[in-house]
Order: C-alpha cells, then sequence, then structure tokens
DNA sequence: CGCTGGCACTCGCAAGGGAAGAGTGCCAGG
DNA sequence: CCTGGCACTCTTCCCTTGCGAGTGCCAGCG
C-alpha cells in the first residue's frame, strides 16, 4: 500500500507531465508542488512508484512519466471530475439549442466536445435497436416496389426499398401501414418481432409474399447493428499529440477509420457513469497511446447512444471527463425535447 | 516558348518527383529516362525552366522539384488521363454495387477512391436544389404536430418537424397529402415553388394557415444550402505527405473538417471533365500544398454533386483523375438504378 | 548554333567529439 | 524517516570536419 504523500507525489506528476510534457524531476516536483519534503525524499517515493510500476524513466538520466498504470491509479483514486463553469454551461446550451435535426445534433456535438476538450470528438447515433418506433411509413413506387421509412423517437429516419414479390395494391398497402402502426408505433424495437409475427394471417393469400418481404425488411433495419452511424471530429487535434508523432498519429487514424472499431471502443463503456480507458487497456492496438474518455447519454433516463473523445494517455483527466459528462447531459436534454 | 525537349525534361522531372519524393539532378534524369542528350544540356534546359519558373530547387546544391507552375504545365500539356486497368474497373463495380441506401453508396464511394487514390477522398451527398422529388410524407404525430419527410430520386431522405398553429385533421392531413404529391412528384426542386404556391385556396379557411407553415416548411428544406452534406475519408493517408509533415497535415486537416471550405472547393469545378486544383490555385490557405480532384457525378446526364480527392501536390496525376473519372462514372450508374 | 565533357565551386548533410546539464541513486548524519 | 551532499550516468547540444551531390560555366567540337 502507498503510503498518502506517496499518491500526492503520483499525483503532481501526472498534473506537472500533462501540462509540460516533458518528464518530471524530483526538484522541478518540489518548486512547484508544496510537498513540505526535500527533493531526496521525492527520489525515494519516485523509486518506490516505479517499483509498483505507476512511472518510468525513458532514459536513465531524465525524469519520470507516468504509466498507464499510473493514470489508472490517478483518474480511479486521485482526481475527481472538474465541473464545467457556468458560462460553459451556458456555452453549450446555446451551441446545441440551434440544431435543426438529428444530423444537426450530431454534428453540433461533435464540434462542442473537440471544442472543449481539445481532442478528437466521437459521436454515435441514438442507436435504433435502443430506440421505440414513432411511425412506420410504406410509399408505392411501382407495382411491385414499396418504400419502407422508419421513423424513431430521437428523430432518426431509416429508409429501405423492398422489391415485392407481387404486385400491391394501393389499399393492401394502406392497410398494412395502419396495422403495423397501430401495432408497433411507440414500441421498443426489441419488442416489435413478436408484435408482427402473425401478420400476414391477417391478408389475403396474394398478399401474405409481400407482406412477409416487407415486415422481414423491417426486421432487418431493425437489428442492423452495422448501421450504427457515428460522426467523428477534431482531428486537427491530433498534431497536438506530440513530438513522436508521425509514428502515433498514423494508426489512431487508421482506427479512427474503422467504425467498428469506434463502436466497440464506445461500447465497452458500461458504467453509468463517464468511463476511462486508458492506452493498453483498448483493445484495438492502434490505439494503445491513447486513452478514451466515452458517456453513454439519452433523452430519458436511459442511454441510447455513446459519446467520448479520443485523445494522448498524456490529457486532462478531469477537464475531459467534466466536459464529456457535461456534454452528454446537455444534448440529452435537447433530444428530450424534440 | 519551351522547345520540345525541355518539355519532355519536365515531364521527367515531375514523374521522378513523384516517384521518389526527392529532389531529381540532371544526371539521374539522363540515367532513367532516355532523353538522348548529356546532363550537361539538361541542366542548360533546367536552368531554363527554372527560369520560367516552371522548376526550383530548394538549396542551392540540391536537385529540382516542379512548381505549382510546373504541374500546371505537367497536367494541362504532358500527361493525359491515365484509364483504369479492366480488373480495377471490375472491383470498383461489385464495391459498389453492394450499397444498400444512399448513405452506404456514399461511404463505399469514399472509402473506395481513398483506397484507389491513397488520398483524402470527399463525397458530396446529391444535392437536392438538382435533384427531383419522389415522394412527400406527412405524418401526424400530435393534433398540431406535422413529420414532413422529403425523399428524393437519389434515395436521399429529409425531415423536418413542423408545428402547426391550428390543429389538423388525418383527414386534410390526407388530402393535403395527395394534392402535394399529385402536383410535385417527379418534378425538379427548383419547380416546386411555382407548383404549390396556389395550393392553401384549395382548403377550408381553418387549415390554410397549417397547409400555409407545412409547405413554408418544404420550401425550406429544398433551398436549404447550408444542407449540402459531403463525407470524408482515408485521412490516414495524410500520412504519406512527406517529412515536414507535421506543419503541412495541421492546416489540411482543419481545412477537412470546415464543410464550407471543402464544398467551396469541390464546387469551384466548373468544367464537365475533372478539374485539377494544384497547391495556390486553391484559395483556401490551408491547402497551399495541396492539390485538389474534383469531378462531377450524377444519375442522369447532369451532375448532382461533385466528389474529389485532396492530395500533396506532388501526386500522380494521370492515375488519380482516372480513378476519380471513373468512381464517378460508376457512382452515377449505381444512382441511376436505385 | 547547339551539344558535350571537364572542372571548380557551393552547400547541405552525416559523423565524430567534447562539454554541459539534468537527474538519479546512495550514503552518512540529524 | 527525512535531508544534504556527492559521484555517476546519460542525453542533448553544438561545433567541426569531410564527403558527395549537384550546379554553372567554359572551351571545344560537329
Amino acid at each position: 500500500m502507498l503510503s498518502e504523500r506517496r499518491l500526492q507525489v503520483l499525483r503532481a506528476i501526472v498534473q506537472d507531465y500533462v501540462g509540460t510534457e516533458e518528464p518530471v524531476g524530483s526538484k522541478a516536483l518540489t518548486e512547484r508542488h508544496s510537498l513540505g519534503v526535500s527533493p531526496a525524499t521525492v527520489r525515494n517515493d519516485m523509486a518506490a512508484l516505479e517499483d509498483e510500476g505507476y512511472i518510468a524513466q525513458p532514459h536513465t538520466s531524465a525524469g519520470r512519466i507516468p504509466t498507464d498504470k499510473g493514470y489508472r491509479l490517478f483518474v480511479d483514486k486521485l482526481a475527481g471530475v472538474k465541473p464545467m463553469t457556468g458560462p460553459e454551461r451556458r456555452a453549450i446550451q446555446n451551441f446545441l439549442e440551434g440544431a435543426v435535426d438529428l444530423d444537426d445534433v450530431v454534428a453540433r456535438t461533435v464540434r462542442l466536445l473537440a471544442q472543449l476538450t481539445r481532442q478528437v470528438a466521437v459521436v454515435q447515433y441514438p442507436s435504433l435497436t435502443r430506440s421505440t418506433v414513432r411511425h412506420v411509413e410504406l410509399l408505392s413506387l411501382a407495382p411491385a416496389r414499396v418504400m419502407l421509412v422508419l421513423i424513431t423517437d430521437t428523430g432518426r429516419v431509416e429508409q429501405r426499398m423492398v422489391d415485392c414479390p407481387a404486385p400491391f395494391g394501393e389499399a393492401s398497402l394502406a392497410d398494412l401501414r395502419a396495422r403495423l402502426n397501430s401495432r408497433v408505433a411507440g414500441r421498443r424495437f426489441t419488442d416489435v418481432p413478436k408484435l408482427v409475427e402473425d401478420l400476414p394471417d391477417a391478408f389475403e393469400h396474394e398478399d401474405r409474399g409481400t407482406v412477409t418481404t416487407v415486415l422481414s425488411t423491417l426486421l432487418e433495419t431493425l437489428v442492423e447493428e452495422n448501421e450504427e452511424r457515428l460522426m467523428i471530429g477534431g482531428t486537427a487535434n491530433l498534431t497536438r499529440f506530440g513530438h513522436d508523432f508521425p509514428l502515433t498519429i498514423r494508426p489512431v487514424l487508421e482506427a479512427l477509420e474503422e467504425q467498428v472499431v469506434l463502436l466497440k471502443l464506445l461500447g465497452e463503456a458500461k458504467d453509468p457513469g463517464v468511463t476511462v480507458r486508458i492506452g493498453h487497456e483498448n483493445a484495438h492496438e492502434g490505439l494503445n497511446s491513447t486513452s478514451v474518455v466515452s458517456v453513454g447519454y439519452g433523452s430519458g433516463g436511459e442511454a441510447v447512444a455513446k459519446l467520448g473523445v479520443v485523445g494522448p494517455t498524456r490529457m486532462d483527466y478531469p477537464g475531459t471527463m467534466g466536459a464529456v459528462r457535461a456534454v452528454a447531459r446537455y444534448v440529452g436534454q435537447i433530444l428530450a425535447e424534440s
């Protein structure tokens, strides 16, 4: 177990390193923080912290930098979440309120997060599977061609083209539309399959094929998980990564292009609160020198999607966590209103 | 006027520099290209080319590199567009054919372009203003709340919420929907305002306010030009920019985040064919060391949107132009089919 | 008149060699 | 258990030197 002072030393190291981006030595530490002890004592503490794996030195004659384990301890025990100031809150609210549609909400959120944290922001569109159905619309485009439009309570719209096995009359279409909506409107996506399974029985034999086709397209749309879209922004902030950054930035950019990777990344957040994954805790190897701060957001009490930022492990954790949490909260409000 | 041989020297310099990324000297040139003259002669030609501003030398004792003006001459006079090979064409087609919806088409196009050119790809969504209306749908969400869904022939879907001044019955809504569609379906967006201007007259007095509101929302959606969305990808290719790239890459990333800038960039393409803007020809100053290769694409004969790539001025122009042109062509086909 | 080989010159770049400085670990004393 | 002192280890920076690539110019040749 580490003594209280050693924890303070670790905290000081993290703070200084985050600020200066340079390995921090014992002398500088005692000068900048009033620890009440001499550099020599700090050196002993540092040696102990290094033995435990919380810090490391890049070269023999350099100062110490925190390891992933060190950051982890810092985040878990030593740092709180820095709340946003009043003006910041108001700015967030103002900025988000101007949004005209879901795309716009997401776009604004990304920009906002990127600006606040000065890092790369990732925002997932409200997930289909956790939303409820607001309305299903069917449009006849040709005798045997129907367009299916699905509208969710979060304002998201999905559309699919359906090629019917047989021509489908306007009357039947209207009938299907009405029956479908009366069953699924307002229901959760996960409940929809059960709710519609006996629907074809209500139709004439000749229409059943088409009804079945339409329904299966609907179900496909509902479960289609690769339809989990997201938006990223603030990639220009990657240039603040560090000195050796050509090597670092490349895999990060590549990872950011892989939606699958990103979704998994955000998806790992399980806590109701802000989740932080540091360095090697990220499964994807291109992101081994980055940390991901993420949180769920949603219109009601429950999270329908995630958002977060990706930055260097050397980041201002309290500030970033504060910003992420605040933005998620306000986005949730905006979604609830619309 | 430059002699034929000097033009060949310029072409050789561009080709070599693009290949090696290093300033090219007179000796290397004569070795790699059979110009039929000695290095000394080439030196004279180089001096002349430098006087004319087509090439420059980074340091006194280095080889020459092409200037923007040099690239311009190369693109205009010295290089053709390299057509895609058969297998490449087939790969493009296969890759694009799997798309399920417009978003997917655009996403695939971006990935494809980025991979083919190994550069940053930018694809604009088919513009609203140049498309035609496939269908307008109206959904009653609450007594005085209507959702307007607009579907275009390119498969794009836009939706807006409309708060009505007065409650609006289902019957009136159905009436409006029918009248609206019979007038505008299949028509070009630009014609819509004229087509609907007398529509409120057909309704009862009490509904006119609502009809007017719905219509004006529709018109807003049609003209809303900042709704010009686009998708970018392949940013990881930025790391191949060059050695001094931390300085170069930053402004480029920043420019790429500004949709406005990008749209303007693509928009500048006026030619029916592939447009190339080299270095300082780009208005935006962050893109002074990049070239933009863009072209319009569309489902029919007419272009409804643009796509292109952004890369270092030192790029393989013939290959890039070929890829951009081919992709645009196939995307157009895909859009026409859907 | 244009091309060619030769030659002197310029300069950037890489390698080598100190010198300086930062930071550490350890030890003896309070 | 903390502190000041001290020897030691590296990295970093700077300066010098040598090399090589590439140029520009010139005299000669077809």
